[in-house]
DNA sequence: CTATCTGAATGCACTCGGTATATCAATACA
DNA sequence: TGTATTGATATACCGAGTGCATTCAGATAG
């Protein structure tokens, strides 16, 4: 308590301001492609909206999907410090396995009381943009997970086929989660979708 | 033979001037690509070194990535001719693995020769929205064989089985792919990981 | 052979995402 | 208190992509 304290209140009012005005973005960011949908939702809408310039908005997101993505980089984390706790003591298909399930509930839990991933699962099926943006953020970080594994299991994995099993499993879960979303499915059910999909692409890994 | 000609021929001057155009703005692009880069080379540019005006080229390609993918289609229409062939006569894991197997093949000879393929790498590793619009036309064909192998194997699979399958298959020669272009290994080192990535992923139908 | 119609290409103005630059003003810090 | 940071601003700009009216070559009918 006395650490996290500390670490939170590391914060100056400067940097406090400045995580307002970004939490300040994305709310109105996310009230607004509700209200008007994303493609009719301008930055420059948002920016105004906000009360800030449009300057200031691509000073705190590189691109208008980023203000959706915002947490994306903190799940891969999640993974990642997951597979540094236990590999390589754990056997690799178990690691992976609770490095996907971990993201998998991740995102299921913290999204859906935010109401954020139900928008962003309707904006992934009928916004190219944003369907692309998050696949190569997806894409991105699996790489970032084999390389990790790879580098946890040097003996058993190459790089390739790090990749190749990472991918497997990732893209598995993708396809099946869009799958799901198309067919407007309920997030109980696509969250159960999801992992029934690792199961069966983790599979490669019961006969190496 | 008289019958090819039949349909070849069948293309009036109108359509071959429109042809010749199109192939025009591809070569034109590719070579600016490869002399000045992807970002540094714009639409104008491009429609302009084939002397033709910027509204044209957005007649011909809806965006600037798609002069690069002009024959995605092509390629997962091999797939889908492939299934449709073989299903459901032959056993499932047999026909998938041919239509990936027939996707790898197709991109490795069709495109090395004409110098594309290798262009289109380097783009993908370095140029992130090339590489977004990749992903999803990969993504979207994948949903596409998905529910072709679900319509032939309709007792065996359904939706989101299929996508998971499908998905742990080129989610695995995705990755696998790109591991080798980023660690600049040669076209037929590519190629065997990409065919090695499909056999690792398709162990998931053999345990049923 | 001529009249007509179709549709590929044009020209131009416009929207919107994203950037460059110079500047202001609040905050951290000595 | 004075100085250096730095988050935000204002303004002008670039490039991708669109809407729309227009032109002109080439297909088609009479």
């Amino acid at each position: 308590m006395y650490y996290i304290e500390g670490v939170v209140e590391e914060l100056g009012r400067r940097e406090r301001k400045k995580q307002q005005t970004r939490r300040a973005l994305i709310e109105t960011a996310a009230r607004l492609f509700e209200e008007r949908g994303y493609d009719a939702t301008g930055v420059a809408d948002i920016a105004e909206a906000a009360d800030v310039t449009k300057r200031t908005f691509f000073l705190h997101f590189a691109t208008k999907e980023d203000v959706l993505l915002s947490d994306g980089p903190a799940r891969i984390d999640l993974a990642l410090r997951l597979i540094d706790e236990r590999a390589p003591e754990a056997p690799l298909r178990e690691v992976l396995a609770a490095a996907v399930q971990a993201m998998i509930t991740d995102t299921a839990s913290a999204d859906l009381p935010n109401g954020m991933a139900a928008m962003r699962a309707r904006l992934m099926v009928d916004s190219p943009a944003v369907q692309a943006r998050i696949l190569r953020t997806v894409f991105t970080g699996q790489a970032r997970i084999a390389e990790a594994l790879r580098a946890a299991y040097p003996e058993a994995l190459d790089r390739t086929t790090a990749a190749s099993v990472v991918g497997a499993v990732v893209g598995a879960v993708c396809a099946a989660a869009m799958a799901c979303l198309q067919d407007d499915e309920t997030p109980e059910t696509t969250s159960a979708a999801m992992h029934r999909a690792a199961e069966i692409a983790l599979r490669t890994l019961d006969l190496a």
